[in-house]
RNA sequence: UCCUCCUUAGCUCAGUUGGUUUAGAGCACCUGACUGUUAAUCAGGGGGUCCUAGGUUCAAGUCCUAGAGGGGGAGCCA
């Protein structure tokens, strides 16, 4: 018989029809006569409750069936006759495919700490959480392609290993073949990378923007989706060593398209995992409303996972330049009452993370973009603006998680670029490909980047980035 | 990298100003009871390198020093 996926078997009626279905146990209530038995094999939420009678089955045959057994079971799906679910299994041909021997198996039917299954990241799939994230997970990847295949823009592969420093956004990891013990020295005693595998230092990408504006000025519109890696030292709930960026890079779109465009997909992602996962996102949205009554009031959330998701999608995302952002900080009331530990004093220096979440949070009350940096702080290939003080650049701020999107209209004059090259010490010579689209019909373009994980940290509404990715890699953790 | 907090049973946690037996509880596990349970319930049982290494003390889970691991915050950013 053709296995039925527990999914399936939970839509069905209960007609008493036979069916088989694999998967593992999540717990096992046992009395004299009956057994239950709550399976699950992935494909949802939820378990199909499996009905063990006695009454037709060895008295010993759940002696090795507990939590995390997989089991195959043959029977009739009926009616439940007890209360929290619509239709059950009555077993009639029980195998035990696994074992898990209890005193070694680490999950129990309770709640474990977030911290704990971080431990046994090889096993937490089988947690009701991690099976909620990871289904939340794929559905939004594949939202990501279906938003921008249905927009007619190309996805491009960049390469995970290059051998340039795009951005200087950050630490690379090295990618080499030489002995380490004993690398081979030229005259001089430093490092000969013309024996190394590809004859010279090559690294794993920190973004795959550049090799996108190559494809966008031709392609018209592009976008990468591929894992970055950042050897930065980092700790914090938000970041991590290799992490999966979304690159959209436009042709003809100036920053205000490049806007449009940012805020249409975020709107379009959230709605996606609204339709297509509202099991999950109820169950996240429980999780995380007990999670918040252990604290004290004011630290709750004003609304709760759905509202803020449905919020998002309702709202206009408000538009600033970093200039009025600055205005409105420096009159705020935590600014006038010393309450920020970076008080905003002047234009120029670089929003902390506590006043973009004074104003998305407190003043708007619903995501911002800034746009308009100063120079000085953002990247070489930013567009400048007519005043020669600002660049064309773009941060769209969320609540909780902060930046979630950092983009720019591409500076696309060669003798501005190469100018802003020289000024900020970016190699002129590694990068002659790249600057060569300047020199060969060059148009105006646009981009952003966005943090996957980042975006998967507002719809599941959980606090740690280690949390919405299968393995995270972080300083000193590669475990799995 | 900086600041700060934590580490006691498989898990989640108590453990008072350092001092009374053999360091406790719930869950999990084992045994028994129970005719439909919902993280079942009831009774009983087994289970400990109190993170590691030093130190103070008549006496250390508790105090001190160092180290390891983890959490939270900051910076860098996505």
């Amino acid at each position: 018989m053709k296995r039925t996926k527990i999914k399936d078997a939970l839509s069905m009626s209960g007609d008493n029809r036979k069916i088989l279905i694999m998967g593992w146990v999540r717990n096992k209530r046992a009395s004299k006569n009956l057994a239950f038995l709550a399976v699950n094999d992935g494909s949802c939420l939820h378990h199909l409750q499996v009905v063990i009678d006695f009454d037709h089955f060895d008295n010993h045959i759940l002696d090795d069936v507990h939590t995390g057994a997989s089991v195959a079971v043959e029977g009739k799906l009926s009616t439940s006759q007890g209360t929290g679910q619509n239709v059950e299994l009555q077993a009639e041909d029980f195998r035990l495919l696994g074992k898990a021997d209890p005193n070694e198996y680490p999950l129990q039917p309770k709640r474990h700490s977030l911290e704990f299954l971080r431990e046994i990241a090889h096993l937490r799939f089988r947690t009701n959480l991690f099976g909620a994230v990871t289904r939340v997970r794929h559905a939004m990847i594949f939202a990501v392609h279906k938003f921008f295949n249905d927009k007619g823009f190309y996805n491009i592969h960049s390469p995970i290993i290059t051998g340039s420093d795009a951005e200087g956004a950050g630490e690379m990891f090295q990618v080499t073949t030489l002995d380490l013990n004993k690398p081979p020295k030229t005259k001089d005693g430093v490092i000969d990378y013309s024996k190394d595998f590809f004859g010279k230092q090559t690294n794993l990408t920190v973004s795959g923007q550049l090799e996108a504006e190559l494809a966008a000025l031709a392609m018209s519109e592009v976008y990468t989706f591929g894992p970055t890696f950042r050897a930065e030292n980092s700790n914090t709930v938000r970041h991590l060593a290799e992490f999966w960026m979304i690159e959209p890079e436009m042709a003809f779109y100036d920053i205000n398209d490049n806007m449009d465009l940012a805020e249409e997909m975020l709107k379009y992602l959230v709605r996606y995992a609204l339709d297509n996962c509202i099991d999950d996102l109820k169950f996240l949205e429980q999780r995380r409303t007990n999670e918040e009554k252990q604290k004290p009031q004011n630290e709750r959330s004003a609304m709760s996972l759905l509202e803020r998701l449905e919020f998002v999608v309702a709202s206009d995302f408000k538009r600033i330049t970093y200039t009025e952002a600055i205005d409105i900080l420096i009159e705020s009331k935590p600014n006038k009452k010393k309450k920020f530990n970076y008080p905003v004093e002047s234009w120029g220096t670089d929003l902390q993370s506590e006043h973009e979440r004074f104003l998305v949070e407190k003043h708007f009350k619903t995501p911002v973009i800034i746009t308009d940096y100063p120079k000085d702080i953002k990247a070489f290939y930013m567009k400048m603006n007519e005043d020669n003080k600002t660049v064309r650049a773009m941060d769209v701020l969320f609540p909780q998680i902060g930046e979630i999107i950092g983009g720019s209209q591409r500076e696309e004059n060669y003798d501005m670029l190469t100018k802003r090259m020289k000024d900020m010490d970016v190699p002129e010579k590694e990068m002659w490909w790249f600057l060569e689209t300047r020199k060969f019909g060059t148009v105006p373009h646009s981009g952003y980047g966005l943090g996957f994980e980042r975006l998967l940290l507002f719809v599941t509404g959980l606090n740690n980035i280690r949390d919405v990715i299968p393995f995270p890699r972080t300083p000193k953790n590669a475990e799995f």
